[in-house]
DNA sequence: TTGTAAGCGTTATCAG
DNA sequence: CTGATAACGCTTACAA
């Protein structure tokens, strides 16, 4: 049992106590109640914690009380910085509630998201907030099973897990779909990656959005195209091979919708005059290019923000009410368009 | 002690050990050394595990055997996608070891990072993995006591708190001055964002540099911006009104850089006829506006892979050799300069 | 190869 | 307000 190796510390409560000629327990409520505690004994607690340099272990305080003061957040990569608004609405609420946000990065597939979302289980989170929105079954049943509250992040779905905190991909891609068509451009191609379920959504919408102006849902004004500035080059690579009278893309995120741009600069080809350009997600950089990117301003902020709430929430169990919240979005109209 | 609230999960070794008709420890090596139990009882654990749910407690696992299977790495920010790279080579190496990845934000200051290392020290992380140079001397304390394996990843700092992978931000920066100096440029302005460690060591690259071809190293020479792409802006507006004979500009970061030759392009500046520009950390961007942008390509996937096999290496103890070790860098010339 | 007993460092409970 | 004791769920050490 003694602890040869690995995980070291040495200093435990108990070592503390002794210190500051106490119970363990005293010390154990001066660190999480200090009000509980009389002012002098607490004094001598926290003077033997300075002392001996003492660090609460709480891997032992979490399974000892069924309480984790962790919120994981299982995010589908980094490279992309929309999240970062995401994860300072989070840290906001948490930062003044002692609960500590961990991230974890997975692919945007349900496999390998059953890895994270399982490992955070096992560390006994008090909390996940998740941005994909597939999931394996097995990764569900877990959840549900251990009564892990989870608040989903991605889209609004039909089948929660349990809490949602979103915007709807599909309604947000039809609306600006719908203002293109108002603005008058009448052969809109669509611009995505490689399916997953929020990027078929944002399809679904821009078909309906056709549907809805009289046109033919037609597959043919989707294009397939690579990760980063060079998927809006293939967009426009194919207008330009094969779709010549196009006048307006929709690109389905922001650097797509750049590498289209510049592409479109090195052709010679005027935007908006020859092709229009709108963007999915409105990132510092797509009005910061000229002409500046008409874009959808996603409330990546606010998502963060309320998930956390809605997650100490259900932790505290105060309310339980709110399971769905969908947090809209907004039309940036910028000189692309 | 029952769990009444907070984190349930219910089902306990114990649970899956009757169910399989074998003792706690049977289910414990059948789960962490399969190979250490007969094929037969083995499948009935198995089984057992997946007929009930159950799901490994780590908190228990961590707590009973000193050992934790998170590695922690606290970054300063998730706005830059700089690190994605990073990420990516630290969870490469740790993928198949069974380590899980937790990442924490923190701003780039000693205070607030101590908290969120006193988080994973809290949390008895296995190991961390640190991108901030500037550590509050009680954050080191507490990481030196712990005897927690640390690997620092911002810059190449004289007194380590355990091991090192980086590079030299003062070696990179001199060398692109030095690089812009070979070219011709002989009016070369740096700007950089407010101070930080990392920062500070960049301009004093620079200046050494500049005494090194014979200039003073003049602190006019360095613009002290806002961060994004309107410190680039900034920069520009600087030059046009107090350096107007500048030739080169230097920015400490892509997306100055970028906003800098954004800034240019409005004013009708030809880059690099009028101005050239070059930037620090060789992101996608900077090759994809035009012209393409001379950059600093830093190591960034293999410092992530470095750190996490160094961390491994000292958590089973077999090298505790190597403690600092120098990626180095690359200038990549391009039409900006 | 499997089982038994003790303990990891904390907190809940209840008595004082 | 403080302390003794028994868990929390797992693994180490040792025995069979």
């Amino acid at each position: 049992m003694p602890a040869t190796k690995g995980l070291a510390s040495s200093v435990r409560m108990r070592d503390v106590a002794e210190r500051a000629g106490v119970s363990r327990m005293t010390v154990s409520r001066a660190l999480n109640k200090p009000d509980s505690v009389k002012p002098e004994l607490r004094q001598r607690v926290f003077d033997a914690v300075e002392e001996l340099g003492y660090v609460h272990n709480h891997l032992a305080r979490s399974l000892s009380s069924s309480r984790s003061n962790v919120i994981g957040l299982v995010l589908p990569s980094l490279e992309n910085s929309i999240f970062a608004q995401t994860v300072k609405g989070i840290s906001d609420v948490l930062r003044p509630t002692g609960y500590h946000l961990m991230l974890a990065e997975s692919p945007d597939n349900a496999e390998e998201e059953e890895q994270v979302i399982s490992a955070f289980v096992a560390q006994r989170v008090g909390g996940l907030i998740l941005h994909g929105t597939e999931h394996s079954p097995a990764a569900v049943r877990m959840l549900r099973a251990s009564h892990t509250p989870v608040v989903e992040n991605g889209d609004l779905p039909k089948d929660p897990i349990d809490m949602v905190v979103s915007y709807s991909n599909r309604a947000a891609s039809k609306a600006m779909t719908l203002h293109l068509a108002r603005l008058g451009y009448s052969k809109i191609v669509f611009a995505g990656l490689a399916s997953n379920p929020r990027a078929e959504e944002r399809q679904k919408g821009f078909l309906e959005a056709l549907k809805e102006v009289g046109q033919s849902p037609d597959m043919q004004k989707i294009v397939r195209v690579s990760r980063g500035f060079v998927g809006g080059e293939e967009a426009i690579a194919h207008i330009a091979a094969h779709l010549p009278d196009t006048d307006a893309l929709f690109c389905a995120g922001d650097v797509l919708a750049v590498g289209a741009l510049f592409d479109c600069d090195r052709r010679g080809w005027a935007v908006p005059d020859r092709l229009a350009i709108a963007s999915f997600d409105d990132v510092d950089l797509v009005r910061h290019v000229s002409p500046g990117i008409t874009s959808l301003r996603l409330p990546r902020y606010e998502i963060g923000r309320r998930s956390a709430e809605l997650l100490l929430q259900r932790i505290n169990a105060k309310k339980s009410s709110v399971k769905k919240v969908d947090l809209g979005f907004e039309i940036v109209q910028r000189a692309s368009t």
